[in-house]
DNA sequence: GTCTCCTGATTTACTCCGACATATTACGGC
DNA sequence: GCCGTAATATGTCGGAGTAAATCAGGAGAC
């Protein structure tokens, strides 16, 4: 009937059929949605990492236990129990008999893991973490730049050519701008034919995308993002190792301007 | 009584008192030996998680059913669903309705989490990828020592100067020399104030962790890498960032040279 | 008299089981 | 060729029983 309306609204599934017991009670407690392929239990734990993430639970906190949680958040002790277990795979809690579930120091989270950071930006970020990760960045990426220019092959210098392209079309002020951005960057990642460098890639282009939609909240971007991308393309392109690691340093540094003067609106950031 | 010759085997705590059941059904089946602390499901998932990352299951390959696998495991239904979710969580593989659940594309796979590392190097190493790994060692630690040497603070100098001392003590041969070590670089990663830094501490920790041990399984090591970590102290406590970045540069890429001969002597590196 | 070590009881997570609900794929009818 | 229907595997549920770690109590040594 009216299946096919709900496809034309394209790009992003959009929940719809859903069981109707588990979600009132989910949003009952104001906590996350749940869609097709989300599954209970991948809700769950969404909402006790934000949980935990936001500090709502600090580290040392004993969690109440299975059965009585369980039943506070209307699931099944099975639902609850994969939930934890995806939270122990993180590093964020661990449990043990008798003692219960505690929430794990801060040092133990792997804060680099897709999920968590998505989970730590959910709420309003730490500008502190934030700064540290464009810190991160600001060492990864230009040494990535420099690998990058000596190993890229020709596809390379393609996928990096037409991800330029489309973002010139589109701005950073669109989701395609910004997907493009970040297959900018990923193609960089790549192009050093280090496994290690692509799969922090996944997590510093998280970061990167959650921060940019923090810099969109407050007000358009002040200045034009693509000749500084261009620079770093060219350089890649022409195998100029240093002028790539050069040029991409000034980018990182370029944007953790804009995200600082962003983000510092609120708190008093120098 | 005996329970005091027990201790006296000393090391690595032996698993004493175990369920008859289970651990001989693991035990037949080849698998992951489960100890205090060692949950089934968590036995489950580094017996899974080796066997995904030797390549036993490769990318686009569908587990079977969950009903057979667990029997096939003799674990329930139950721990073997908690295990997939660490998998899952970890990126590893991924389950749908009526499709099975099938492993990731490597991509997907979150590389730098402790364990999953750890079951990277439960068989016989990737060379490439250890050398991916210390290529981004040889570009985080020197950027991380001249960030030390910027923002050292005296309780930082002091842990470190332990470490060395330590180091010095015992050597790399003894497992506290190796332990000494790891706490070395820690100190210097945490020196920077940065979390993400400590975070991809633990993994890099963790992947020299794993690497020393294939050194020490060749031979004696060839050189004292004490005066390498003494000239790092030493520009750290002297807050010479320059120093600091270029003696560690230095030292990372001697230990990448020591490690690629030892590995070096079955597969043929340059 | 105080402290240490051992022993036990209790609490909690862990494991197992069997059933039902749900989502997705694949087949067959229109 | 499109759409509805049925089959199948994952997802969710609730409860029962097991194993393990902590805490409390008591026996022994200094």
């Amino acid at each position: 009937m009216d299946a096919k309306e709900d496809r034309e609204t394209v790009t992003e599934a959009a929940p719809k059929t859903l069981s109707d017991k588990q979600d009132k009670a989910l949003d009952a407690k104001g906590g996350a949605a749940r869609g097709p392929g989300r599954r209970l239990h991948g809700a769950l734990a969404h909402k006790l990492g934000t949980a935990i993430l936001s500090g709502q639970y600090v580290p040392g906190d004993v969690l109440p236990g299975e059965v009585a949680f369980a039943e506070e958040l209307k699931v099944s002790r099975s639902a609850y129990r994969e939930a934890i277990q995806v939270l122990t795979a993180k590093g964020l809690v661990a449990s043990r008999p008798k003692a219960g579930t505690r929430v794990l120091p801060r040092e133990r989270w792997n804060l680099l893991d897709p999920e968590v950071l998505a989970w730590a930006f959910a709420g309003e970020p730490d500008v502190a973490f934030v700064r540290d990760l464009f810190e991160l960045r600001s060492i990864i990426e230009p040494a990535a730049a420099r690998l990058a220019a000596q190993r890229r092959s020709k596809d390379d210098v393609r996928v990096m050519r037409d991800a330029l392209a489309a973002m010139r079309r589109h701005t950073l002020t669109t989701e395609a701008g910004r997907a493009a951005d970040r297959d900018f960057h990923d193609a960089i990642l790549r192009a050093t034919g280090n496994q290690a460098m692509v799969v922090l890639s996944a997590s510093i282009g998280a970061a990167v995308h959650w921060t940019t939609q923090f810099k969109q909240r407050s007000r358009e971007l002040p200045r034009n993002p693509i000749p500084d991308h261009a620079r770093v393309f060219d350089a890649i392109s022409a195998g100029d190792a240093d002028a790539a690691a050069e040029a991409m340093g000034v980018l990182v540094d370029l944007a953790l301007e804009d995200t600082r003067t962003s983000m510092g609106q609120g708190a008093g950031a120098a």
